[in-house]
DNA sequence: CACCAATGGGGTAATTTGGGTT
DNA sequence: ATTGTCCAAATTACCCCATTGG
């Protein structure tokens, strides 16, 4: 019961997010069926990424825990969605970015449910950015908020093309971010 | 400070790399299990053979297959790196990335041993990228060898203090290269 | 030199784990 | 196929204070 930042996850760990015992999550190990590393003295870790394999292979439910990844090079827009999200939602997680780079490794660590992203970053293609999450199985089913300040309807076409759910144009509305984020009633929960 | 590279690593790195506390790596040291050195306040310092050996005697998981990525949005050079790396070491694991985002992706997935990254990407400011890697303790271990077109003093001072172990000027010699990735005895031994 | 957040050390107590067996 | 229980051992939490490194 440690934190989410770590990479790999402990038997009860496993087990919690399988909805299992712990003496199950071992009989698999010893098996095979699920692959294990082992400490020093012995105990099993497990790759986050085989568990989810795992699980997905055999339909199980896999509790994973829903986060948020903004991306925009606009550090100060950036910061207020953070803050925003956070206090909206009670006990999300919210991660940021600001170039391309960072976007790319907080995909891969977190595989976020939502990307908040703004597809005009300097230097960077949003759009190929949209296409190559929606490309990628293990991200694939993340909902692609993307965000301009630059409208056209030709740009919407083709984010929309690359995977997108929706082009906000700046600025918006807050709410009208939570609920192209699907968190609206999350967000009504949460300020109570 | 920098001859070459973090030559020791601290308990807490040490913890990520075996996925384990750092409490859990202070008892190994005190053992005697996992040989340490100290600093002069009592802290403990341990060198990576020593880690990787302790490792490999457990057969834990830490990642012993090395891995390298090319990082480069020049499609032609980078495609020669990638196919001259295979062929010249056998059994080496190699990725390539041609933008940023494909980078960061790339980069927390596989955690290369060795990272060749181009530092004049467009639109990518290849030293923020190299603190990068060098600050996220799960990737701060890679060998990052620096290269571009336009080399300069002031250019190499930088991407060394931002963790490069060398910074080489385009066009380089091939074995070159593999002596900057630590590679020339695989290699050798590759080739026969 | 002082400041400061993050990290590390020592120690004890609490929790978790693997394996055999049910 | 999954889980309960027992036990010795491994790992971790927690406290308090020192060290590290900017």
């Amino acid at each position: 019961m440690s934190f989410d930042e770590n990479q790999y996850l402990t038997p009860t760990e496993v087990a919690t997010l399988l909805k299992v015992s712990p003496v199950t999550v071992r009989q698999w190990a010893q098996k095979g069926m699920l692959p294990a590393q082992t400490t020093a003295g012995g105990h099993r870790r497990f790759d986050k990424d085989e568990v989810e394999r795992f699980a997905r292979e055999r339909n199980m439910g896999y509790a994973i825990t829903p986060s948020v990844l903004v991306v925009d090079d606009d550090a100060q827009l950036k910061n207020y969605l953070v803050a925003f999200l956070q206090t909206s939602v009670d006990g999300l997680e919210v991660h940021s970015a600001a170039d391309g780079f960072e976007a790319g490794r907080l995909v891969q660590q977190y595989k976020p449910s939502i990307v908040i992203l703004d597809i005009m970053m300097p230097g960077v293609d949003g759009v190929q950015v949209c296409r190559s999450i929606k490309q990628e199985s293990t991200t694939a089913h993340a909902h692609v908020v993307a965000m301009t300040g630059h409208f056209t309807d030709i740009l919407e076409q083709r984010v929309i093309a690359a995977g997108a759910a929706v082009l906000l144009k700046k600025p918006f509305d807050s709410q009208e971010l939570l609920v192209h984020c699907g968190l609206q009633e999350a967000a009504t929960l949460g300020k109570h």
